[in-house]
DNA sequence: ATGAAAGCGCTAACAA
DNA sequence: TTGTTAGCGCTTTCAT
C-alpha cells in the first residue's frame, strides 16, 4: 500500500492533522496522552514526514548547496568535511556539485541552477569576475571561498593569501634561497589565488631588497600531484636550477617532490619546498612538507555563519545588509621540507 | 517585491499557467511564438522554478543520498567525485552526508533520515548488520556499497575483498616475504571488509602451505595515515620484525612507510607494502605505494545504475526483484613498495 | 495548441 | 489543547 500521509495518521490516531503536525514539530502545548496516541500511530504505520510538503510550505528547504571545483583535491574534501559538519549543527544538509572548474557550471551555481531548492549556497569560485556577481535578483544567499574575487559583491571568507605567501617566501629566503620558483598559475583565469599569492611572493623579495621576475611563476593545467611533478620537469628540462619552490596546493608539491626525488635532487638541502593547504598527505609524506595551514574549522564555522544570517535576513524579509568580508587565521607549519638546512647564501 | 511564480508568467506573457509550465518543461506541442512569448516572460521577471512546488506534484525530489564514513578519506572523496558525476549524468543531485562510523547516523540513513526527501540512497556502511537492513518499509531504494553485509538485503557494489587480499599476500610471499602483518581490523564491526579481506589473506597462506595466526591482524582506530603509523609503532615496540604489510587502505599504508622510515627500516627492502585503493597519495610518495586498484568508475556507475532502476521501479509500483549484488573489477598495482626486491626467502 | 480546475502533503492562521 | 480552513507552486487530468 501507499506510504501513509499525516492524513492517515491523524484518523488512526483519532485526532486532527494539526496535531500531527504539532506533534511532529514538537509544539509545546500538546497533551502527554495525545502526544504518545500520535506517536503510536506513527510508528505502527511507518510514517514519515515527506519533504516536499514541508518545504512547499514553509519556502526553505533546509539544503544548502556547496560548490567546489573538484571533490577529490583533499583540501577542497577537508572543507567538505567540515561544512557538512557545521551544517548539521544548523539543522540544514548540504548538496555538493562539482563545478570541475567549467566557467558554465560556475555560473549555473551562482543562479541557483535555474530554481531554487536551495536556500544558501557556498561557491569556491575559480573563474568567476566581479562582474557575475553583481544583480542576482532572486538569487540565493551566497557565501565565497578563497578566491579574491573583486570585494564587495557577495560574502566571502579566506584567509590573508598576500601575507601567508609573503611569510612562506621570507621563510624560504631566510633558509638562504634565492632561486625560488613559485608553482600555480592558472591560464585564463581572473586574478585569483595565484595572482593575490605572486603578489605576497614578490613583496617579500622587494622587502629583502631582491628582483622579482613574473617568470618565476609557473603554469599548471591542474592542481593536482602530477601538475607539480611536470611543472618541475619543465623547469629542470630548462636547465634551471630551483632552490626553493613554493606550491600553491599541497598536492602540487607532492608531485613536485616526488620529481625532485626522481631527478637526484634532495629535499630540502638542495630544494626547499612550501605548500598550502596543510593536508594528511604532507603530514606523513617524506620528506613531511612545510605548508600554510589555513584555519579550516574558521572557514567552515564562518561560512555557515554568515550564510544563516543572510538566509534568515532573506526570510524576514528585512533590509539587506551590505557583504561581509571575513578573514581567517592561518600559519606557516614548518616541517622537514623545508628545514634544519642552515644559511646557504 | 517576492519571488515571481509561474501565476506571475503566465500573466504577462498573456497566457495559462499551464502553457508556461509546458514551455519550461519542454513540451512539444507548443507553438513557436506562444513559447518566445513565455521564454521572454521568464527573463523579464527573473522567474526560476520553485522546486518544492515539483517535487511535491511529481512525487520526486531528484536528489540522491550519499552517505559514507568520512568525506576527507581519499577513497571516499574520489568515489564522491565519481558519484556525483554519474549522478549529474542522471540528471541526478547528490546530497553527501557523513556518519563518522556512528552507527546511528547510518541507522537514520537507512531510514531515509527520518523523511523522504532523497529518491534513493547510497550507503558505505560500517555497522549495519544484515538485520538492520531486513524489512524496511517505506524506505527509500538503497544501494550498498564496500562491505560485504550480508547478501541478499540491498542491491551491493563492491570488488571481490577476498580474491583481491588473496593476490595481494601471493604477491607478498612471491617477493619471499613470510611475516606479513595485516594492518586495518576494526573493533567491534560486524564482519565486513577487514575480516573478508583476512581471510583472503589466510587463504593465500594457507595455499602456500604455510600457517596463519589471527594476530597478524592489527586493529586500528581508524582507516588513517596516522593509525598505519601508529599501528606499526606498536608493533615493532613489541620487537616483531615484519617484512611485509598488508595494509587495508592507502592511508593506513602510507602512515605505516613513514613510520617504517622514521625507524630507519627501509621499504621495499626491509619490509614490502601493500595498501588497498589507489588513491593519488600512493602514486606520488617516496616509495610509490603498490596497492589493490577498485575499478572506482565502474563502482559510480553500477550503484547509479542499480538504483535508478530501483527508483523506476518504486515508482511504476511494479513488482520489487530480488536484491542485486554486483562485483566490479580490480586489479593489483605494483609499484615500489613491493619492487624489485628478487627474493629472500 | 491551450485553458480550467483539482490536488500533491504539509503547516500557518484562525477558531473553538 | 485541538480542529477547520486555506493555500504554498507546481503539474496532471480533462476540456476545448
Amino acid at each position: 500500500m501507499a506510504r501513509p500521509r499525516i492524513k492517515d495518521v491523524a484518523r488512526r490516531a483519532g485526532v486532527s492533522e494539526k496535531t500531527v503536525s504539532n506533534v511532529i514539530n514538537d509544539y509545546a502545548h500538546v497533551s502527554e496522552r495525545t502526544r504518545t496516541a500520535v506517536r503510536e500511530a506513527i510508528d505502527e504505520l511507518g510514517y514519515r514526514v515527506n519533504l516536499a510538503g514541508r518545504h512547499l510550505r514553509r519556502g526553505r528547504t533546509g539544503i544548502i548547496a556547496l560548490v567546489v571545483p573538484e571533490l577529490d583535491i583533499p583540501y577542497f574534501a577537508d572543507l567538505a568535511t567540515l561544512i557538512i559538519t557545521e551544517a548539521e549543527r544548523n539543522a540544514m544538509t548540504v548538496l555538493v556539485h562539482q563545478t570541475r572548474e567549467d566557467r558554465r557550471r560556475e555560473l549555473a551555481a551562482l543562479e541557483g541552477f535555474g530554481s531554487d531548492f536551495a536556500d544558501g549556497l557556498i561557491l569556491s569560485p575559480l573563474t568567476l569576475t566581479g562582474t557575475d556577481l553583481r544583480d542576482r535578483p532572486g538569487a540565493p544567499p551566497t557565501v565565497l571561498l578563497g578566491e579574491r574575487v573583486r570585494p564587495g559583491q557577495a560574502d566571502h571568507v579566506a584567509i590573508d593569501n598576500e601575507r601567508a605567501a609573503r611569510e612562506a617566501t621570507v621563510h624560504l629566503l631566510e633558509l638562504g634561497r634565492r632561486r625560488i620558483w613559485v608553482i600555480g598559475g592558472k591560464e585564463g583565469t581572473e586574478p585569483g589565488t595565484a595572482e593575490v599569492r605572486s603578489a605576497g611572493h614578490r613583496a617579500a623579495l622587494e622587502a629583502a631588497g631582491l628582483p622579482w621576475d613574473p617568470a618565476v611563476l609557473l603554469r599548471v593545467e591542474n592542481f593536482r600531484a602530477l601538475d607539480g611533478a611536470l611543472a618541475v620537469r619543465r623547469l629542470l628540462d630548462a636547465g634551471e636550477t630551483p632552490d626553493g619552490l613554493l606550491c600553491l596546493n599541497d598536492q602540487l608539491a607532492l608531485g613536485a617532490m616526488r620529481e625532485l626525488h626522481d631527478r637526484g635532487l634532495r629535499v630540502p638541502e638542495d630544494v626547499a619546498v612550501v605548500g598550502f593547504d596543510d593536508v594528511e598527505g604532507g603530514r606523513f609524506s617524506v620528506p613531511s612538507l612545510t605548508t600554510v595551514a589555513p584555519d579550516k574549522h574558521a572557514v567552515a564555522r564562518v561560512a555557515l555563519e554568515l550564510l544563516m544570517v543572510r538566509i534568515s535576513e532573506r526570510d524576514t524579509g528585512g533590509a539587506i545588509t551590505p557583504p561581509r568580508e571575513r578573514v581567517v587565521a592561518h600559519r606557516l607549519l614548518v616541517r622537514e621540507s623545508s628545514m634544519g638546512t642552515g644559511s646557504r647564501a
